[in-house]
DNA sequence: ACAAAAGTGTTCTTTGTACACCCATGT
DNA sequence: ACATGGGTGTACAAAGAACACTTTTGT
């Protein structure tokens, strides 16, 4: 009986919101989809088991991470209490490591495979809680690499909102926010004129 | 190392938003004072533990209870994690109940008396999400009686948001919530028109 | 008569939403 | 020439904020 961590990572990868899934390899729950977690270690800080662990799975750190809920007897888990974090990474930074003991994968959340220890209610409450949070905050720049265009920024909102919004105004919006701000640098990508690319004013979380 | 359960219980006394604190009599923290709290039991569910905590304490249930965040190493605490929960109650339905090993007492926040275990933090947070809590949710159901008046009522917003609010805009908004709903009924305090009585339409939380 | 609380509307500002066209570039 | 995505403005609706007087009642 002890403490676990788990996290829900999600990225946005092909223009869908996902999350991390480990396909299990031993027992508990051989061979079904969970979210990755573990132990909170002897001495360690409960943030810093939700760091290492991220770190282990996607290779990433100093990205927005967020505690959950706290989750008591989640499914037949062995846990006393499940703590559970959510995370936000920028999928071309993530480097997926497969373990001895399970095997990592990205799944897009409109879409996932059957969950052990009730992980359903996990991710659902991780999504809610991450669609309210985008009304009003910047943590999406940890979906984003450094330098951004207008268009791929909405493309992330609209990932994970679901829903087109209109660019107009998507841009009044964001940048009334004062969430980002002009580079001065812009990028030409295919047959189409350069477009300007922006940055956050602030990478850590806007509100805690 | 376990897990335990702590409560930021809130009540409003003499139009001050106040906390519910127990003066230790024993180990650790002798003579001082914190929030009441105590150890997840075999077998319980943390939300079972919050519940049994808040009638021990203060011989009310069925008022809002709302996890608030999992603390680690909080002070010199001797938990592993401590679940912290936050409840409103109607103070005219509370009687306290001295313990053998502590005694409790109703503290305005804004005064509060030097705290153990970093207690202060805690009581911040849960400040803070109640007042957020406050301006979409019907969370005040359980800090009013079953019939109040509307300006009891802007009392107890007043009191926590410790601004004063205009009468008018603030009866728009609650009624505009439909939070609330005449009874048909009035009632006379003082030397004044008799006022109309107002109940909640739902006594559970609006949204969770 | 006066003090105390209840009740009631309007104006203005801010915020959000709906909506369509032209431009630069590459093929 | 055409396809692709970048960039821009306006009108309307909704929500929120500021603000003052009259009524009933008890003393």
């Amino acid at each position: 009986m002890s403490t676990a961590v788990v996290l829900v990572i999600f990225t946005v990868v092909h223009e869908e919101l996902s999350v991390l899934l480990i396909e299990r390899a031993a027992e508990p729950a051989k061979g079904e989809w969970a979210l990755p977690g573990g132990w909170l270690l002897d001495g360690e800080s409960l943030a810093g088991a939700a760091v290492r662990k991220l770190a282990n799975e996607t290779g990433v750190s100093d990205v927005y991470l967020e505690q959950l809920f706290t989750f008591d007897k989640l499914g037949e888990g062995t846990a006393e209490v499940v703590v559970t974090y959510f995370a936000l990474v920028d999928y071309a930074q993530t480097r997926l490591r497969p373990q001895l003991d399970w095997r990592p994968a990205w799944h897009p959340v409109r879409r996932l495979p059957q969950l052990a220890f009730e992980n359903e209610r996990v991710v659902a409450y991780a999504e809610e809680r991450l669609r309210n949070k985008l009304e009003y905050t910047n943590v999406v720049y940890s979906l984003l690499p450094p330098r951004f265009t207008l268009t791929e920024m909405q493309r992330v909102y609209e990932a994970i909102l679901g829903e087109p919004m209109d660019k107009r105004n998507f841009r009044r919006r964001v940048v009334g926010l004062g969430i980002i701000r002009e580079t001065g640098v812009t990028r030409k990508v295919g047959a189409h004129r350069p477009a300007m690319l922006y940055e956050f004013t602030r990478r850590e979380p806007l509100v805690v």
